[in-house]
DNA sequence: CTACGTGCAAAGCTTTTGCATGGAA
DNA sequence: TTCCATGCAAAAGCTTTGCACGTAG
């Protein structure tokens, strides 16, 4: 996550997990542990595939079944939350222990630029109650094309050229 | 459309297609005009599956291909714009003579309320600006309770129960 | 005659689900 | 014993694609 810095966090991932899936009378078993784990051990976006592919058919891994059904638990915990759709995927990444923020998506090369959205959500939270509404939550995809991208073509400065 | 008032439109969009798929060498034929008619009859939001049924295998209609291929190219005119994701499918709505706008949407009876959004607009083009980023176009999806099923379950005033 | 379009059916893909087995409390 | 969980494979469901046939220009 660029320029956005972790903040620290009291509780730590796995912990919180655990605590949700408590008041849902489940239990963290070592498959559901070694997701969040995984998941949290880097602040990439991240596809359910991404993990599918390095914790499937491993000793101390998980099935594809369970990794869906985890992430599904994960976010309904508020630990991650989908965030764009890329390749018919849902698009993942962290929702605890990180600023809110939205996200500019570059047509061209897929990157994912992060911006801070206080504004916005305040902006929401006024909408919102001038329709009686209660918000729980946003999704903005905002899309272009990135400054390295739409550059001139001199000599391509494409991070990854999607033709 | 609820609250968002129509603005009368200078060119129709039928004409405005052809435009379109002439600077692409390509027809307004018979069938894609069906279909861009039968899109702009009403104003409200669609799915793909909406038209098929209404379109296939009818005279004077289009086959479940021709409307896939068909909104494609709608949306790559700039003419309808995809809004929201609902079962899996993909919500359209126009995107030609309305003003801009986003949606409240509800998770219980799954309306949307739609709501303008210049505010909003402004604040990205002035973040985009900041990254040197060539907007496009965004896409925000506001989730939550809507008024009418939060109100507490007297006599369930809910438009739709999707339990 | 050539290129664009259509329709049909089959394929593609991710995500979900049914079911039998296994384990914690 | 009882219920929660896992894994496997199959199902689901929307959307895309290959292909042969038509047809406008």
């Amino acid at each position: 996550m660029s320029e956005l810095s972790a903040m620290p966090v009291a509780v730590p991932p796995v912990d919180k997990f655990r605590e949700f899936l408590l008041t849902k009378g489940m239990r963290l078993t070592p498959e559901r542990e070694a997701i969040v784990t995984a998941v949290y051990a880097s602040h990439e976006h991240f596809d359910a595939d991404v993990w599918i592919e390095k914790l499937e058919r491993r000793k101390g891994g998980a099935s594809r079944s369970t990794v869906y059904r985890t992430l599904s638990l994960l976010e309904e915990a508020g630990l991650i939350r989908k965030v764009a759709r890329s390749n018919d995927r849902e698009v993942y990444e962290h929702d605890y222990g990180y600023p809110q923020h939205d996200h500019l998506i570059c047509k061209k090369c897929g990157e994912m630029i992060e911006f801070p959205n206080e504004v916005i959500a305040e902006v929401l939270e006024e909408i919102a109650a001038r329709h009686g509404f209660r918000m729980s939550g946003h999704r903005l995809e905002v899309d272009g094309i990135c400054a390295d991208c739409s550059r001139p073509p001199e000599r391509m400065h494409r991070k990854l050229d999607m033709i």
